[in-house]
RNA sequence: GUGGCCGUAGCUCAGUCGGUUAGAGCGCCGGGUUGUGGUCCCGGAGGUCGGGGGUUCGACUCCCCUCGGUCACCCCA
């Protein structure tokens, strides 16, 4: 046995049939339901002048460390990196093409972010994602929460629970951080020393820390929510206010941070607990009302989230729901005189609608037919010396007691049909 | 980047205290008389035991390195 030379790079993992369809069922999903909503699709580069991910914060690992990125041959040579979330493309596409507000986009494609992978994490991982720009109506920020919402129900998945939170906007967000930074200086010899360090950095993001010994500290840290301007509450009650009235069970938790630096007000993630592992966020998102302008836009407040889509399909696992399934073609053709008949047969047959394969390489009919059984096919059609001589096909039902016949290869079309009437393919 | 665990057929796994030609199930291929699948029976192919080095008379087994996987931290989808 040969050897393979090459593998699949770490952290990627080539996906095959039937899962593979199975992601392109789940993406389809995603997509009826943000067109059905209003949005549009936007299909971005996968890769980007390194600077449209920089804007995202200094003190965001993704940036800072998990980048993949590159020079190219221009002359100079230009810095490129692959994009490791797609809400900053969305910015700079917006930024770029200035379409009429508001905004509303659906994306879906892979991202790359050099991390060690684990359960739920893979250095390539996709995501499915909408965005709505140009808007700041805390209702657009319902829509959007619905929307993901409305999509875990439709794969069938109960155990997902919605976390919302606020991180203010600019006239209370400063006053927290200054607080928040006091408070964790004061019992920074508590914490770990990891936390330490991202103390310096950020100190939002140390209650993110999922350390045991920096529990304590952050259970009494002050929260975002005492501090939030007069117009921030009242934004956050809009929100609160639109979940309750589409019958969203939702948490409060006014600890969520959430690692992407240019979050401003609403920010929400949703868990999957039928996840037993670290990685159980299925999703997040967030508003982020400085992002565009950051990348040389107008001024223009945004609301979006990314939902992954290989944690969503570990969690349909998790739940036994929205399952893969091979997809079985409709007939199987059988050719035990040379073949030659099976590659009309074949097209004759596709070509009227019917999903066809067929066996190579001049196997005998008992393999032929074995194929044909494991290929899920409903109906075998076979053609042998004999069918060959007089231009004939035997049509053969391949459900439990089901007959046989022969026909000529003329009415081979409407026969199979017959015998396809009310199976759904 | 740090740490724990794990690498034996395509897949899931056995393999004794270090001892002869490394096994099973599933899958795959072929056969069970004249052209017919599923169940059953028989047979076959397929492994330099992840790679390299070391200890030993002898290594799948013990040690080191390396690569890969996995889980956790970190980070986040």
């Amino acid at each position: 046995m040969a050897k393979a030379l090459f593998r699949a790079p770490t952290g990627t993992r080539d996906i095959l049939a039937p899962e593979s369809a199975r992601r392109r069922r789940l993406v389809s999903v995603f997509a009826d339901l943000a067109e059905r909503s209003g949005f549009g699709q936007l299909e971005s580069p996968v890769f980007e002048d390194i600077g449209v991910f920089q804007r995202l914060g200094a003190a965001s690992e993704i940036v800072t460390k998990e980048l993949f990125e590159f020079f190219d041959k221009g002359d100079p040579p230009r810095h490129l990196a692959l994009r490791p979330e797609l809400t900053a493309s969305v910015c700079r596409a917006f930024a770029e093409h200035r379409p009429t507000v508001p905004w509303k986009i659906w994306y879906s494609g892979s991202q790359f972010r050099y991390e060690r992978p684990q359960a739920g994490r893979y250095r390539q991982f996709e995501q499915v994602g909408v965005e709505t720009l140009g808007t700041d109506d805390p209702h657009a920020d319902v829509e959007v929460i619905g929307l993901g919402m409305r999509f875990y129900e439709a794969l069938g998945l109960k155990q997902v629970r919605l976390l919302v939170n606020s991180l203010g906007d600019a006239d209370s967000r400063p006053a927290y951080d200054a607080a928040l930074a006091a408070y964790l200086q004061g019992r920074r010899g508590e914490l770990s020393e990891q936390s330490r360090v991202t103390l310096e950095r950020n100190p939002l993001r140390v209650l993110d820390s999922k350390r045991d010994q920096d529990q304590p500290v952050i259970a009494a840290a002050p929260l975002m929510v005492d501090f939030l301007s007069g117009a921030s509450a009242e934004h956050f009650a809009t929100v609160r206010d639109g979940l309750d009235r589409l019958g969203a069970a939702y948490e409060i938790s006014p600890r969520l941070v959430r690692g992407l630096d240019y979050y401003t007000r609403t920010t929400f993630e949703f868990a999957a607990d039928a996840l037993d592992t670290a990685q159980n966020a299925v999703g997040g998102g967030g508003r982020y009302d400085a992002l565009v302008e950051e990348l040389g836009g107008p001024p223009t407040p945004g609301i979006g989230f990314a939902l992954g889509v290989d944690r969503i399909l570990l969690a349909c696992d998790a739940e036994g729901a929205f399952a893969a399934a091979p997809t079985p073609v409709d007939v199987f053709v059988v050719d035990v005189a040379g073949g030659a008949s099976a590659v009309v047969l074949c097209d004759r047959l596709r070509q009227a609608g019917f999903g066809v394969d067929r066996a190579f390489d001049g196997r005998s009919m008992k393999a032929q037919m074995k194929r044909a059984d494991r290929s899920g096919a409903t109906v075998a059609v076979i053609v042998g010396p004999d069918e060959q001589a007089e231009g004939t096909a035997t049509v053969r039902d391949l459900r439990p007691g089901g007959g046989q016949n022969r026909v000529t290869q003329h009415d081979l079309v409407p026969a199979v049909a017959k015998l396809l009437e009310g199976t759904t393919s």
